[in-house]
This record gives structure tokens, C-alpha cells and sequence, in this order.
DNA sequence: AATGAATGAGTTTTCATTCAT
DNA sequence: AATGAATGAAAACTCATTCAT
């Protein structure tokens, strides 16, 4: 389910070429932001001509939700690549937890353009990448459940699993006020330690 | 200390026309973001021509700024109204952290202008701006050092602050995820219930 | 009753502004069509820049309907101006056909560009159009009533309305074929012979 | 005389390949005229791909000649087929013009593009294509000529042969004025009627 | 102080044409 | 012979900003 239109046959090349526009993109969009960076320079970017660039999508937005669902894609991938859902060990969440704020430390940039651009998507394809932000989020529940059955009950779980995935967000867009005072580590040992014993009340 | 030139003389002038001029994009903002949103619009919007408009600003820019330090301002104090510094009880406490709730509610659409049109501030007026979202979280923290003292470190204190500020805003922000599932009493009570341990924890 | 956008607020300027266009792009029109005539070109052919003319349009589709409209408008008028239909003599009617085919020669390359690029218009515009065509020929159709009143059938009349109308135009866009072997008199005087004689059948 | 140039060998190949071109073609010009019609869809039309549509023809207007050239080749082969210079009867010159009506309906659509988008020829190719036209007014003089003899001077055999040419374009290129209020046959009959009378005034 | 017409650099997008495979 | 990916010049259109009135 593709919905972005190309004129292109060769599906590999397509992928080959989104890649390196996605890519581009992202490096341009770091900098500047979406609206501030020009069809053109995403093009020089990403190693083509602003003729083959258009080959490959059809409006500048159709970029940007390639790099929103391209980033939304990883996280979550690397995300679910760390969760056992058949260990139900406090360890392994407490591990998952914290691979989930190792992975925003490593994509810090990528979640700021996610929490500044995704607004300039058109109603349906923000639609189809806010689906993915729900369901990381219920992929953090479901471990929360795994983990800890029985003791907390099913809002609790999707408010703290909200706050834990901000919490790894926020360590990114609130870098200006965060980084000077914490190492990543201290950050990380902090929020779990308060999260296991919002986990762990009577 | 103003930053923005501007060639009129009449001061009080100056800040009717700043007013409506806030008021204006704050509405067309909020509907369509700062890039969408033209300088015509704006003045339009404001009830007063072009012409007029540059008379009171130098650039677009200058009215995100304006418009941001208005949103931040306006935040600012009714945090602070809230607060008593005299009173170290842990139901005062929760009274600030619940109107701060509250506050966030009522103001959801300025919190998300905010958020995603910060970063389009050239770096002076950014920080300026940030600034006063330091000032807040270290009301925030000072608040928990008079109604918990002695319990918590600096460290923590300042991660909870951050924590509390953007569980706050999330409510706004994250809307679509949470009014689903969360009436805002809902929200609140259990924020403060999980905090309320966290700030007990032995 | 104007429906081009603009967002000039003097209604006289506008007028003047338009006029500037209509000749500018006429001229164009005549040497390389609507299609292969740019906006800059239309712009400075205008004596304003480009900025300047989109203040006054909003489509390029805009300044093919102006000068359509323009040219009908002239076409009709001029036509008008000859006609009166108080006067019932076959003279009259003569010297307002004679006069019609002057005038198609006057127009000739106005006529042209009506022929040639009125189906670029959108349906609305364009039926707008066509409706003044349809005045003219209605127009000639009175002519015929009036001066040889009761001879022709309706569909006689409206039949050599066209013809006379397309009769006209025809000297135009057929010059390449028509004006190397008539005059205009010429033409003029045997188009007219046989139409006398079609009117004047019993 | 092939103006158009290929790099092809096979003769039989390129008049195939040019006769689905210009079937793709004529389809899209009546739907949206030479312009907007873009040579990527002219090739899919004709079931081949852009490179190949560039192996049988030069530039995109040799497309628009190409079919210019067709039209104009099939309606003079099918007038021509009507023509018998031996019979001088008035009937053969009425049936004549009727099939020549008949044809101008049947061909309605391509007499349309015709009109419009021969302009858009370039000047060589262009007199090449009128001087069919001029070939076909030509043949309907003979017709007059043989059927009505001694009686029309030449100039007033070359404007009957004109007006009969554009009448019967005229059903076309004006049906949405015509063929409201006519029929093919009322349409026929009348201008046959009036036609005979001028051509056998005394 | 206020107005709004004028400007033109800059933006997105299209599409005829080429050429390596 | 056929393909289709690549190209980039050129097009329409926008909009922040200026300045004469």
C-alpha cells in the first residue's frame, strides 16, 4: 500500500531513490525545518536533478510524509526488535525502557522533525502516522501488562505508557534545557526509577 | 526591553495595535500554523492594513516573536498567581500542579503553536523565548522544594519539574491520543496520584 | 457582475490596470497564441511586472477570459452601433452587414484568437462567452425580421445569421485563401448578392 | 515526401507505429487540445513507450502534423470517392454536397481540432497542410464548374466553394448553437436550398 | 499614522527530449 | 527496435516587503 504516485516502473529503483531522498531530506530538515528547505535542495541533497526528483512523488508534502513515516518506521521497528512479549521479567522492561530512551538519544533530530512537521501533513496521511504513534505506544502497554499483570489498571497503563514515550521524546526537543544538567545515563537511571515505583504502588 | 523597531512614536499605540495584532495570528496560527499563514492575513485579521502593519513590525518574524512571547507571558503569570511560596503544604502543592492542569487545558492551542513554531525563531529571540520556559520549570521546582523539602535532590527535582511541565502541555499536544480516553479530570487525578508517590518515595 | 478575482480596491485603476493586460496580451495572442504566450510576457508587454499582474488575476486562465470578453464586447458594440431597428428598408439592412463585414476586417485578428483559444476556457467562462455570440447572431436574426419581415422562416432566419456571422469571420481566418484572389469590396459585394437573393427566394 | 524523421528502417513498421500514434493522439486532442495534451500520454495512448514515440517522429508538433495531415487526408479521400467529373447532372452536385455534409458530421471532432490547432504548425508544414485545403475548395469548384456550366464566374465559384467548405465545417465547430435547433437533415436541406438558389441565379 | 498598489526574488511543478541499456 | 529513467529549462504563481500618497 503505496500512496504516494510515480511515474517510475522499477520498484527496487524507487526504493533506491526514496531512500536517498528521505535522506537528503532529513539532513535539510534538521537544519532548517520543512518549510524553510526547497524542492530543490532536496534534490541536490539526495544526488539527482529536480526533474527526477518529481519522477519520484508529486508535491513537496509527499516528501514529508516519506520522512515522517520513514522515521516513525524505524523507531518502531528498533523498538519492537528489543521487546520479548513472552518474558515478563521487571528486567526486561526495565531493559526495554531503556533501549526505548537509548533509541530517542540516537534519533533525537529525527523526533523533533516528527514533533515540528508532522502538522503540515494533510489530514489522511497525518491520520495514517499518528496510527503509528498509537501503536507504539500500545506496544509499550502491552509490555507494561506483560511485565506487571494484574496491578494496574488499563488507564494507568496507557498514562504511563504516554508519559514514557514522551519522557524518551522529551529528552530530545528538550535537549536546551535537559542536556546541560543531565548525562544520558543519570536521565535514564531517574525516569526509571520513578516510573518502576508508579508501577510498583499499592 | 523591546527588541522589535518600529517608527511610531505613541507608545500606548504601539501596544493596542501589538494586542490585536497578537490576537489575529494567534487565531490564524492556530488554524493553519506560521508559514501557511500569510502578512496579509495577518493584517487583515488584525483589522488593519499592510501598510499599517509593517509600521509596527520589521518582519514576519518579529510576530511569531510577539505572538510567542505573548503565549509564554500570558502562561507565566497565571502560573505564578497560583503560587504561594509561603505555604509549604503538600495540598497547596497539589492545588498549583492541578491549576498549571488546568491552565494547559484552557490554553491547548497556544501550548501548540508554541511547540511547533518555536524552533522557527532566529536564535536571539529563541532563547529570549526560552528563557521564560526556564523561569517556569524552575517556579515548578522551587514549588516542590517548599512543599517537599529536604526529600528530593536537585536532579530530581528538575527532572520532575520537566516531567510535570510537559505532561502538562502533552494533554494539549497529544490530544488526539488522550481526550479519547481521558476526560481531563481523569487525566489530572491520576498525574498527580503517580506524582504524589514519586515526591514520597523514600 | 466581475468575476476575476483581485485584490486592488480601486475599481478605477482596476478598470485601467485591465486595459493595460487586454492590449498587451492581444498583442501577444496575435503573434504566438494564449498557450505560447507566458505571464511575463503578458506582464511587461503590459508595462507592470508580474507581481503587478497577478494583483489583478488570479489564473492565466483569467487574462484569455478578459480578452475573449474584451473582444466580444467590442465586436457587439460596434455592432450595435449600426443597427436600428426602426428602420425596416433592405438599404438599411444592407449597410448593416456591409458594415459587419468591415468591421470583421477591422477585427481580424481579434476574430482569430476568439476562434482559436475560446476552448481553453473552463466550461463556465466559456459558456459566458458563447452567450454573447449568441446575441450577435440573435441580433442579426432581428436585422433579417425587421427588414424582410414575414419572407423567412425561423429556422431560415437563424440558419443565415450563422452563415452571414461565420461569413464575416470567415475573411478573417480563411485570409490565406480568400485575400489573395478578392478584395474586400469584392467579397463584401458578392456575399451580399447572394444573400439578397436567398432572402428574396419565393 | 516524409518531412518527419526517423531513425527506423522498416517502412511497414513506421507507418504502423505512426497510424496508432495518431489514433492516440486524435482521441487526446479532442479531449484537451494539442497543448495540454502531453507526449507521455499520446505514447501510452498508442500502446508504446515514450522512447519508442521518439524513435518515429522529431519533436512533439510533428505529432500535431501528423495528424493534421490525417484528418485532412481522409476527409479530401472521402470527398474525393464522391466525385464522378463525368456526371454534370445538378443530382450528382446536390449528393456531392450532401455526403460532403454528412462527412463534415461524421468527422465533427477532427474538423474541431483542426481549426484550433493548425495555427500551432509551424510555417512550412503548415502551408503544406492548407494547401490541402486549398486542393479540396478547389475540387468543389470543379464540381460547380461541371454541374453548373457557363453560368458562374470564376471568383463567384471560388466564394460558393468556400462558403460550401466552411458550412460544412461550421456544423461542427458550432453545434453547440446549431444543433439545438436543427437536425443533420433540416441543417442539409436548407443550405442546399439556398445554395442552388445563388448558384442558378440568373 | 495609515493606506494599499507595486515589486520581483523565490518557489513548486511540468514536460519535451535524450540516451544508456 | 524498444524501453523508461534522467534531465533541466521554463512555466505559473506567491508573498514579504517597500514607499508614494
Amino acid at each position: 500500500m503505496d500512496p504516494i504516485s510515480t511515474s517510475i516502473k522499477d520498484q527496487q529503483l524507487i526504493e533506491k531513490r526514496r531512500r536517498q531522498m528521505i535522506k537528503g531530506a532529513i539532513t535539510l530538515f534538521k537544519e532548517k525545518g520543512f518549510h524553510r528547505t526547497t524542492t530543490r535542495e532536496i534534490a541536490k541533497a539526495s544526488g539527482f536533478s529536480i526533474g527526477t526528483l518529481y519522477e519520484y512523488i508529486r508535491t513537496k508534502e509527499d516528501i514529508l510524509f516519506l520522512v515522517c513515516d520513514a522515521i516513525y518506521q524505524q523507531v518502531q521497528e528498533r523498538l519492537v526488535a528489543q521487546i520479548d512479549l513472552t518474558n515478563s521479567s521487571v528486567e526486561h522492561f526495565e531493559k526495554v525502557i531503556r533501549s526505548y530512551f537509548y533509541l530517542m538519544d540516537d534519533m533525537q533530530e529525527e523526533v523533533v522533525i516528527m514533533y515540528q512537521e508532522v502538522k503540515s501533513l494533510k489530514k489522511e496521511t497525518k491520520e495514517y502516522v499518528l496510527q503509528k504513534e498509537r501503536d507504539m505506544v500500545a506496544m509499550l502497554e502491552r509490555v507494561i501488562d506483560t511485565c506487571f499483570p494484574g496491578t494496574i489498571s488499563l488507564l494507568d497503563r496507557e498514562l504511563l505508557a504516554n508519559n514514557i514515550f514522551i519522557q524518551g521524546q522529551m529528552w530530545g526537543f528538550r535537549r536546551w534545557m535537559l542536556q546541560k544538567q543531565f548525562t544520558l545515563e543519570d536521565y535514564i537511571d531517574r525516569q526509571i526509577y520513578f516510573l518502576m515505583h508508579s508501577l510498583t504502588v499499592k
